[in-house]
DNA sequence: ATTATCAG
DNA sequence: CTGATAATG
Protein backbone atom coordinates (compact mmCIF):
# COMPACT_ATOMS: atom_id res chain seq x y z
CA UNK A 1 0.00 0.00 0.00
CA UNK A 2 0.91 3.58 -0.29
CA UNK A 3 4.37 4.67 -1.67
CA UNK A 4 7.57 3.52 -0.35
CA UNK A 5 9.36 5.77 1.38
CA UNK A 6 10.65 4.11 4.08
CA UNK A 7 13.80 3.50 2.58
CA UNK A 8 14.58 7.57 3.09
CA UNK A 9 12.52 8.94 5.69
CA UNK A 10 13.74 8.88 9.41
CA UNK A 11 10.77 8.47 11.87
CA UNK A 12 11.27 9.55 15.57
CA UNK A 13 10.53 7.10 18.01
CA UNK A 14 8.01 8.70 20.43
CA UNK A 15 5.70 7.20 23.43
CA UNK A 16 1.97 7.64 23.12
CA UNK A 17 2.12 9.83 26.26
CA UNK A 18 3.83 12.45 24.18
CA UNK A 19 0.60 12.83 22.23
CA UNK A 20 -1.24 13.35 25.87
CA UNK A 21 -3.83 16.87 24.63
CA UNK A 22 -2.97 16.27 21.30
CA UNK A 23 -5.71 15.89 18.38
CA UNK A 24 -4.82 13.49 16.03
CA UNK A 25 -6.91 12.90 12.35
CA UNK A 26 -7.17 9.21 12.23
CA UNK A 27 -7.10 8.20 8.66
CA UNK A 28 -10.39 6.07 8.90
CA UNK A 29 -9.92 4.43 5.78
CA UNK A 30 -6.52 2.71 7.11
CA UNK A 31 -7.25 2.39 10.62
CA UNK A 32 -10.03 0.18 9.93
CA UNK A 33 -8.32 -2.03 7.66
CA UNK A 34 -5.93 -2.78 10.57
CA UNK A 35 -8.86 -3.58 12.92
CA UNK A 36 -10.72 -5.88 9.56
CA UNK A 37 -7.51 -7.35 9.45
CA UNK A 38 -6.35 -8.00 13.22
CA UNK A 39 -8.81 -8.83 14.87
CA UNK A 40 -9.51 -12.11 14.24
CA UNK A 41 -9.83 -15.60 15.21
CA UNK A 42 -6.92 -18.17 15.55
CA UNK A 43 -8.23 -19.76 11.97
CA UNK A 44 -8.64 -15.87 10.08
CA UNK A 45 -12.19 -16.06 11.21
CA UNK A 46 -13.62 -12.41 11.83
CA UNK A 47 -15.51 -11.28 15.18
CA UNK A 48 -19.31 -11.56 14.03
CA UNK A 49 -22.61 -11.39 15.47
CA UNK A 50 -25.53 -14.30 16.12
CA UNK A 51 -26.50 -12.74 12.49
CA UNK A 52 -23.06 -13.18 10.94
CA UNK A 53 -22.29 -9.39 10.47
CA UNK A 54 -18.59 -8.28 10.72
CA UNK A 55 -17.75 -6.37 14.53
CA UNK A 56 -14.25 -6.44 14.26
CA UNK A 57 -13.81 -2.91 13.22
CA UNK A 58 -16.60 -1.85 16.26
CA UNK A 59 -14.51 -3.87 18.42
CA UNK A 60 -11.21 -1.86 17.31
CA UNK A 61 -12.99 1.75 17.36
CA UNK A 62 -14.42 1.05 20.75
CA UNK A 63 -11.20 -0.56 22.64
CA UNK A 64 -8.77 2.16 20.28
CA UNK A 65 -10.87 4.98 20.78
CA UNK A 66 -11.62 3.87 24.76
CA UNK A 67 -7.28 3.76 25.53
CA UNK A 68 -6.62 6.97 23.81
CA UNK A 69 -9.58 8.91 25.75
CA UNK A 70 -8.27 7.77 28.66
CA UNK A 71 -4.61 9.21 27.94
CA UNK A 72 -6.26 12.52 27.03
CA UNK A 73 -5.94 12.18 23.34
CA UNK A 74 -8.28 13.05 21.20
CA UNK A 75 -8.98 11.88 17.67
CA UNK A 76 -10.85 12.49 14.89
CA UNK A 77 -11.85 9.91 12.25
CA UNK A 78 -11.10 11.03 8.40
CA UNK A 79 -13.28 8.90 6.02
CA UNK A 80 -12.40 8.81 2.52
CA UNK A 81 -14.98 10.18 -0.33
CA UNK A 82 -14.94 9.03 -3.80
CA UNK A 83 -11.52 7.79 -4.79
CA UNK A 84 -9.51 9.63 -7.83
CA UNK A 85 -10.42 7.92 -11.13
CA UNK A 86 -7.09 6.93 -11.35
CA UNK A 87 -6.79 4.93 -8.59
CA UNK A 88 -9.06 2.76 -10.10
CA UNK A 89 -6.07 -0.05 -11.08
CA UNK A 90 -4.90 0.11 -7.68
CA UNK A 91 -7.96 -0.59 -6.39
CA UNK A 92 -9.33 -3.29 -8.79
CA UNK A 93 -5.55 -5.18 -7.61
CA UNK A 94 -6.14 -5.07 -3.93
CA UNK A 95 -9.40 -6.59 -4.76
CA UNK A 96 -8.29 -9.14 -6.66
CA UNK A 97 -5.49 -9.99 -4.00
CA UNK A 98 -8.73 -10.10 -1.30
CA UNK A 99 -10.78 -12.58 -3.59
CA UNK A 100 -7.73 -14.73 -4.33
CA UNK A 101 -7.17 -14.40 -0.63
CA UNK A 102 -9.92 -15.60 0.09
CA UNK A 103 -9.99 -18.44 -1.72
CA UNK A 104 -6.68 -19.69 -0.23
CA UNK A 105 -8.14 -18.58 3.05
CA UNK A 106 -10.47 -21.58 2.89
CA UNK A 107 -8.60 -23.84 1.08
CA UNK A 108 -6.53 -23.82 4.12
CA UNK A 109 -8.90 -24.14 6.30
CA UNK A 110 -10.58 -26.92 4.56
CA UNK A 111 -6.62 -28.79 4.76
CA UNK A 112 -6.40 -27.31 8.93
CA UNK A 113 -3.57 -25.34 8.75
CA UNK A 114 -4.59 -22.85 10.54
CA UNK A 115 -1.19 -20.44 10.27
CA UNK A 116 -1.70 -20.66 7.03
CA UNK A 117 -5.61 -19.53 6.93
CA UNK A 118 -4.99 -16.91 9.29
CA UNK A 119 -1.96 -15.65 7.36
CA UNK A 120 -4.63 -15.45 4.27
CA UNK A 121 -7.19 -14.21 5.76
CA UNK A 122 -5.55 -10.99 7.04
CA UNK A 123 -5.54 -10.95 3.21
CA UNK A 124 -8.71 -11.39 2.48
CA UNK A 125 -10.09 -8.15 4.73
CA UNK A 126 -12.91 -6.03 2.72
CA UNK A 127 -14.40 -3.28 3.17
CA UNK A 128 -18.27 -2.77 3.17
CA UNK A 129 -21.14 0.15 3.39
CA UNK A 130 -22.12 -1.76 6.18
CA UNK A 131 -18.57 -1.90 7.42
CA UNK A 132 -18.58 2.18 7.18
CA UNK A 133 -21.99 3.12 8.13
CA UNK A 134 -21.79 1.10 11.39
CA UNK A 135 -18.45 2.59 12.16
CA UNK A 136 -19.87 6.20 11.65
CA UNK A 137 -22.69 5.39 14.04
CA UNK A 138 -20.47 4.09 16.54
CA UNK A 139 -18.47 6.82 16.15
CA UNK A 140 -21.41 9.11 16.94
CA UNK A 141 -23.15 7.36 19.82
CA UNK A 142 -18.91 7.62 21.27
CA UNK A 143 -19.10 11.26 20.59
CA UNK A 144 -15.90 10.97 18.88
CA UNK A 145 -16.07 13.61 15.86
CA UNK A 146 -15.79 12.30 12.25
CA UNK A 147 -15.27 14.17 8.59
CA UNK A 148 -16.37 13.23 5.59
CA UNK A 149 -13.89 13.95 2.81
CA UNK A 150 -15.30 14.93 -0.75
CA UNK A 151 -11.95 13.00 -2.38
CA UNK A 152 -8.87 11.20 -0.38
CA UNK A 153 -9.41 10.89 3.18
CA UNK A 154 -5.66 11.35 3.68
CA UNK A 155 -5.41 14.30 1.87
CA UNK A 156 -8.40 15.63 3.86
CA UNK A 157 -6.67 14.84 7.03
CA UNK A 158 -3.46 16.40 5.78
CA UNK A 159 -5.67 19.29 5.06
CA UNK A 160 -6.91 19.36 8.42
CA UNK A 161 -3.13 19.23 10.54
CA UNK A 162 -1.90 21.83 8.09
CA UNK A 163 -5.13 24.08 9.26
CA UNK A 164 -4.02 23.23 12.81
CA UNK A 165 -7.11 21.62 13.60
CA UNK A 166 -5.24 17.84 14.34
CA UNK A 167 -1.66 18.01 15.43
CA UNK A 168 -1.02 15.12 13.32
CA UNK A 169 -2.64 12.35 11.04
CA UNK A 170 -2.25 9.04 12.22
CA UNK A 171 -1.96 6.55 9.51
CA UNK A 172 0.61 3.23 8.98
CA UNK A 173 0.93 5.25 5.35
CA UNK A 174 3.22 7.63 4.78
CA UNK A 175 1.36 8.86 1.75
CA UNK A 176 -0.32 12.18 4.11
CA UNK A 177 3.60 13.64 3.50
CA UNK A 178 2.62 13.92 -0.32
CA UNK A 179 -0.34 15.40 0.62
CA UNK A 180 1.62 18.22 2.90
CA UNK A 181 0.80 16.51 6.19
CA UNK A 182 2.95 18.32 8.90
CA UNK A 183 2.63 15.41 11.08
CA UNK A 184 2.00 11.68 10.92
CA UNK A 185 2.37 8.77 13.36
CA UNK A 186 2.59 5.47 12.59
CA UNK A 187 1.50 2.77 15.09
CA UNK A 188 -0.87 4.95 17.28
CA UNK A 189 -1.91 1.63 19.23
CA UNK A 190 -2.15 0.75 22.82
CA UNK A 191 -0.86 -2.74 23.26
CA UNK A 192 1.97 -1.87 20.92
CA UNK A 193 4.95 -2.87 23.45
CA UNK A 194 6.47 -4.41 20.58
CA UNK A 195 6.34 -1.07 18.69
CA UNK A 196 6.38 2.57 20.03
CA UNK A 197 4.39 5.64 17.88
CA UNK A 198 7.05 6.79 15.22
CA UNK A 199 6.50 10.27 14.06
CA UNK A 200 7.66 12.12 10.65
CA UNK A 201 7.99 15.68 10.42
CA UNK A 202 7.62 16.41 6.56
CA UNK A 203 9.57 19.96 6.94
CA UNK A 204 11.94 17.49 9.05
CA UNK A 205 12.25 15.06 6.17
CA UNK A 206 12.21 17.64 3.22
CA UNK A 207 15.56 19.14 5.14
CA UNK A 208 17.10 15.93 5.62
CA UNK A 209 16.80 15.10 2.26
CA UNK A 210 17.25 18.92 0.85
CA UNK A 211 14.44 18.72 -1.58
CA UNK A 212 11.02 20.62 -1.52
CA UNK A 213 7.76 19.10 -1.07
CA UNK A 214 7.26 19.05 -4.46
CA UNK A 215 10.23 17.31 -5.43
CA UNK A 216 9.40 15.33 -2.77
CA UNK A 217 6.26 14.42 -4.84
CA UNK A 218 7.73 14.18 -7.82
CA UNK A 219 10.12 11.57 -6.20
CA UNK A 220 6.92 9.71 -5.67
CA UNK A 221 5.93 9.60 -8.81
CA UNK A 222 8.85 7.93 -10.23
CA UNK A 223 8.62 5.34 -7.39
CA UNK A 224 4.79 4.88 -8.22
CA UNK A 225 2.26 5.68 -6.21
CA UNK A 226 -2.03 4.55 -5.98
CA UNK A 227 -2.12 6.68 -8.66
CA UNK A 228 0.56 5.80 -11.46
CA UNK A 229 2.86 2.70 -11.82
CA UNK A 230 5.88 4.81 -11.79
CA UNK A 231 9.10 3.52 -13.47
CA UNK A 232 10.08 -0.11 -13.01
CA UNK A 233 13.57 -0.52 -11.16
CA UNK A 234 13.50 2.54 -9.48
CA UNK A 235 13.05 3.03 -6.13
CA UNK A 236 12.85 5.78 -3.52
CA UNK A 237 17.15 5.62 -3.11
CA UNK A 238 17.19 5.97 -6.75
CA UNK A 239 14.38 8.50 -7.49
CA UNK A 240 15.37 10.56 -5.00
CA UNK A 241 18.97 11.07 -6.43
CA UNK A 242 17.31 11.69 -10.04
CA UNK A 243 15.01 14.04 -8.38
CA UNK A 244 18.14 15.98 -7.00
CA UNK A 245 20.02 15.59 -9.73
CA UNK A 246 17.45 16.88 -12.60
CA UNK A 247 15.77 18.99 -10.42
CA UNK A 248 12.13 17.49 -11.29
CA UNK A 249 9.87 15.36 -12.58
CA UNK A 250 9.45 16.34 -16.02
CA UNK A 251 13.44 16.80 -16.61
CA UNK A 252 13.67 13.16 -15.28
CA UNK A 253 11.17 12.28 -18.01
CA UNK A 254 13.00 14.23 -20.30
CA UNK A 255 16.51 13.37 -20.37
CA UNK A 256 15.59 9.30 -19.37
CA UNK A 257 12.67 8.81 -21.85
CA UNK A 258 10.96 7.09 -18.59
CA UNK A 259 7.66 6.61 -18.71
CA UNK A 260 5.61 6.69 -15.32
CA UNK A 261 2.39 5.90 -15.99
CA UNK A 262 0.54 9.09 -16.28
CA UNK A 263 0.62 12.68 -16.82
CA UNK A 264 3.02 14.46 -14.62
CA UNK A 265 0.97 17.56 -14.16
CA UNK A 266 -1.90 15.58 -13.24
CA UNK A 267 -0.66 13.44 -10.68
CA UNK A 268 1.29 16.14 -9.15
CA UNK A 269 -2.08 17.89 -8.74
CA UNK A 270 -3.46 14.74 -6.70
CA UNK A 271 -1.01 15.65 -4.32
CA UNK A 272 -0.57 18.96 -4.57
CA UNK A 273 -4.08 20.63 -5.05
CA UNK A 274 -6.35 17.76 -4.04
CA UNK A 275 -10.03 18.31 -3.26
CA UNK A 276 -10.53 18.74 0.84
CA UNK A 277 -13.81 20.07 2.16
CA UNK A 278 -13.12 23.62 4.57
CA UNK A 279 -16.18 22.85 5.78
CA UNK A 280 -16.55 21.01 8.40
CA UNK A 281 -17.69 20.46 12.17
CA UNK A 282 -14.99 19.08 14.86
CA UNK A 283 -16.95 18.88 18.49
CA UNK A 284 -16.41 16.05 20.79
CA UNK A 285 -19.57 14.95 22.69
CA UNK A 286 -19.74 12.82 25.70
CA UNK A 287 -20.85 9.62 24.70
CA UNK A 288 -24.47 8.19 24.81
CA UNK A 289 -23.68 5.28 27.12
CA UNK A 290 -27.36 3.57 26.68
CA UNK A 291 -26.99 3.74 22.88
CA UNK A 292 -23.56 2.68 23.03
CA UNK A 293 -24.85 -0.02 24.30
CA UNK A 294 -27.93 -0.56 22.79
CA UNK A 295 -25.62 -0.61 19.32
CA UNK A 296 -23.06 -3.06 20.50
CA UNK A 297 -24.45 -5.12 22.84
CA UNK A 298 -28.28 -5.51 22.17
CA UNK A 299 -27.77 -5.63 18.40
CA UNK A 300 -24.32 -6.98 18.26
CA UNK A 301 -24.15 -9.31 21.01
CA UNK A 302 -20.50 -7.77 22.42
CA UNK A 303 -20.16 -8.21 26.22
CA UNK A 304 -22.02 -5.60 28.37
CA UNK A 305 -19.35 -5.57 31.22
CA UNK A 306 -16.51 -5.24 28.34
CA UNK A 307 -18.39 -1.77 27.01
CA UNK A 308 -19.60 -0.46 30.01
CA UNK A 309 -15.60 -0.66 31.19
CA UNK A 310 -14.65 0.93 28.28
CA UNK A 311 -17.06 3.60 28.26
CA UNK A 312 -15.86 4.16 31.67
CA UNK A 313 -12.55 5.17 30.36
CA UNK A 314 -13.86 7.77 28.65
CA UNK A 315 -15.45 9.22 31.42
CA UNK A 316 -12.59 9.44 32.91
CA UNK A 317 -10.70 11.20 30.33
CA UNK A 318 -12.77 14.02 30.58
CA UNK A 319 -13.80 14.43 34.45
CA UNK A 320 -10.11 15.48 35.04
CA UNK A 321 -9.91 17.85 32.11
CA UNK A 322 -9.13 21.02 33.59
CA UNK A 323 -11.34 22.79 31.21
CA UNK A 324 -14.38 20.85 30.30
CA UNK A 325 -15.53 23.16 27.99
CA UNK A 326 -12.17 22.87 25.54
CA UNK A 327 -13.66 18.87 25.07
CA UNK A 328 -17.30 18.58 25.33
C1' DA B 1 -6.08 -4.87 18.08
C1' DT B 2 -7.12 -4.88 22.69
C1' DT B 3 -8.48 -6.94 26.95
C1' DA B 4 -8.71 -10.82 30.24
C1' DT B 5 -6.56 -14.53 32.35
C1' DC B 6 -2.95 -17.24 34.01
C1' DA B 7 1.88 -18.67 35.12
C1' DG B 8 6.06 -17.46 36.98
C1' DC C 1 4.62 -6.93 38.03
C1' DT C 2 5.84 -9.26 33.24
C1' DG C 3 5.09 -11.90 29.70
C1' DA C 4 2.66 -15.53 27.23
C1' DT C 5 -1.80 -17.15 25.75
C1' DA C 6 -6.76 -17.17 25.13
C1' DA C 7 -10.87 -14.68 24.21
C1' DT C 8 -13.35 -11.16 22.12
C1' DG C 9 -18.54 -11.34 18.69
Amino acid sequence: MGVKLRDVVSPRRIRLEDLRGRTVAVDAANTLYQFLSSIRQRDGTPLMDSRGRVTSHLSGILYRTAAVMEREIRVIYVFDGRSHHLKGETVSRRADIRKKSEVEWKRALEEGDIDRARKYAVRSARMSSEILESSKRLLELLGIPYVQAPGEGEAQASYMVKMGDAWAVASQDYDCLLFGAPRVVRNLTISGKLEDPEIIELESTLRELSISHTQLVDMALLVGTDFNEGVKGIGARRGLKLIREKGDIFNVIRDLEADIGGDPRVLRGIFLEPEVSEDYEIRWRKPDVEGVIEFLCTEHGFSEDRVRAALKKFEGASSTQKSLEDWF
